[in-house]
DNA sequence: TTGCTCCTCACGTCACGTGAGGTGGC
DNA sequence: TTGCTCCTCACGTCACGTGAGGTGGC
């Protein structure tokens, strides 16, 4: 090999536009090799060099932290030893990028939140600002979007004990909204009530006790009509949607099915009589459906909603 | 003052959600007044104190940095003080708040070119993936959008020397494309493009040399051949948009006398057969405007479309 | 007396930037 | 010989987290 152009420190920098001391920083690193010191200790660089800098400066440009771009370039590196030809940036590029990739989705939909909270903190008069402040501070966060973890535990705690973790699972996936990704002004606050309202005093003070069916005495299955209300609650969706006034029908008979078959009972007229009184009597949540609906909007009517329609059906 | 309850740091963190090092050190950075220590140096927190945590721990949430709050708390403090009944969270949190919306702004723009930077390389062939690195890697950073300056550092060598600043700047305005905040794949890649083409070669080997009219010999005013062409773009663009082919009319009359105007002539036929002659023989950047057409999209034409329409209309 | 809480250093995080104080290279 | 480049520590950035090693408080 003939001795190519080398490169002084400083000359590799200018070529790059990076500065000495970034170059330092990666020499001593081990992610840009220096091919040999001078006499005094200056560093030398050898030709593949200033693509190696300009590789490691584009992949900065997209936010890679320095531990994955060495595993590309070191990646980079072996493929050009013993198999000259093989694939430049590989399989530790393809892994980067795609970490790399969630992690920027998240931090984007967390800046959006945290700029529909500044807007909303900006320009609103003083009494306001405090309450604000405070219900939008305890949903922001600055690299992740909002969590519904608060939600969650609100349902764990108020649904009947010893459910089936599918059944859970399926409950929480109705009833606890996903925050959006790029919230309206109007979506932000009612998200932001919500988490404070299913966070608020654990003391159950909210006038919120537990519906008369989570009583887990007396052979009721509270798994069994959860199960079912699911049903009827997707079954009820799309006629909320369409506007439609309550009436019999496929949902209701669902409806009436769960909790029916909760109770090993038969769905008779006096059954539906008798389930019209207890429901009346029901504690109700109407605050976080109407939070919930400001949320997901009209075209995904709540649990909540369709369990108001369907006991105006019964009725 | 009765000696209100009294909160241990253990016993402020748990009521905040942090963790006690967090307490320390805004109490260390006297964010956090401590209102006496116990005989064994114990912290002892007074009643204010869980408020003015929960209140950093909000703005923290925002965003602002512990010197920005600093700022906004310590003002609170002073507004309790004297004047008890003042405006809570004033003048600092406005301007913090404006500040950081700014800041968050730009890092959106700084994430969402990211996000279809990495896009562009997620699944492409390994060809491709080096180039593609290699032209966004030049263009992205991670806290601030793309810039301009590459262009405009292009244009301010291309234009003849010794120009009015406000033509420059009308000039850098028409032809540079502002970067989009949400750019789709193909803008990210033809914004990349445009700046590696003005930022590639600076022997101007880019096969453009200079127009016949920025000559500055012979009287001629290039000034005000750049003010006239500004405005004949304008009036031609309405045209473009509409998709009507080349014909006479105001545009072509102000486009043609700001050559007339700029060598001090008359708009006479025989200069108009003669202002063909040169324009045909003129160099062009096609590439160029091409890119700024897929960056800007059809609704806005860019000067060389328009220049092109008018050249073919005097022909 | 046993746990638990709390204390103060001191250092690590991340990708460098900023000096200080000294020296190589044309 | 004069500038300029380059060298190696060592420390700063930001908002804490993580130990180490020791002690207060019920």
């Amino acid at each position: 090999m003939p001795p190519e152009r080398l490169f002084s420190i400083g000359e590799l920098a200018g070529h790059a536009g990076v500065t000495v001391k970034t170059v330092r920083f990666y020499s001593d690193r081990g992610l840009l090799p220096e091919a040999y010191r001078s006499a005094g200790g200056h560093r030398r660089y050898g030709p593949g060099a200033l693509d190696r800098l300009r590789t490691i400066r584009s992949l900065r440009a997209l936010g890679l932290g320095l531990p994955d771009i060495a595993r590309v370039v070191r990646e980079d590196e072996h493929a050009h030893g013993p198999a000259p030809d093989a694939i430049p940036l590989g399989g530790a590029l393809e892994d980067a990028v795609a970490g790399r990739l969630r992690d920027v989705g998240s931090r984007l939909a967390a800046l959006r939140w945290q700029e529909t909270a500044l807007r909303l903190l900006h320009g609103c008069g003083p009494q306001e600002r405090a309450e604000r402040l405070a219900l939008l501070g305890a949903v922001c966060a600055t690299a992740t979007p909002p969590s519904t973890a608060a939600m969650a535990r609100f349902w764990r705690r108020w649904l009947p004990p010893r459910m089936p973790a599918r059944t859970v699972a399926r409950v929480l996936d109705q009833a606890v909204p996903q925050p959006p990704d790029d919230p309206t002004p109007e979506q932000a606050l009612a998200f932001a009530r919500l988490h404070a309202f299913v966070s608020g005093d654990c003391s159950g003070s909210t006038g919120s006790g537990q519906p008369a069916a989570h009583r887990t005495d007396a052979g009721h299955r509270p798994a069994v009509l959860y199960e079912g209300l699911g049903e009827a609650y997707e079954l009820a969706a799309p006629h909320l949607r369409a506007g439609r006034a309550p009436h019999a029908g496929e949902a209701l008979d669902c409806f009436v099915a769960a909790y029916a078959a909760s109770q090993r009972l038969l769905d008779t007229a006096a059954f539906r009589r008798e389930l019209g009184a207890v429901l009346a009597a029901d504690p109700r949540i109407d605050h976080y459906w109407d939070l919930v609906a400001r949320i997901t909007g009209p075209s995904r009517p709540s649990p909540g909603a369709a369990h108001t329609w369907l006991t105006t059906a019964l009725a």
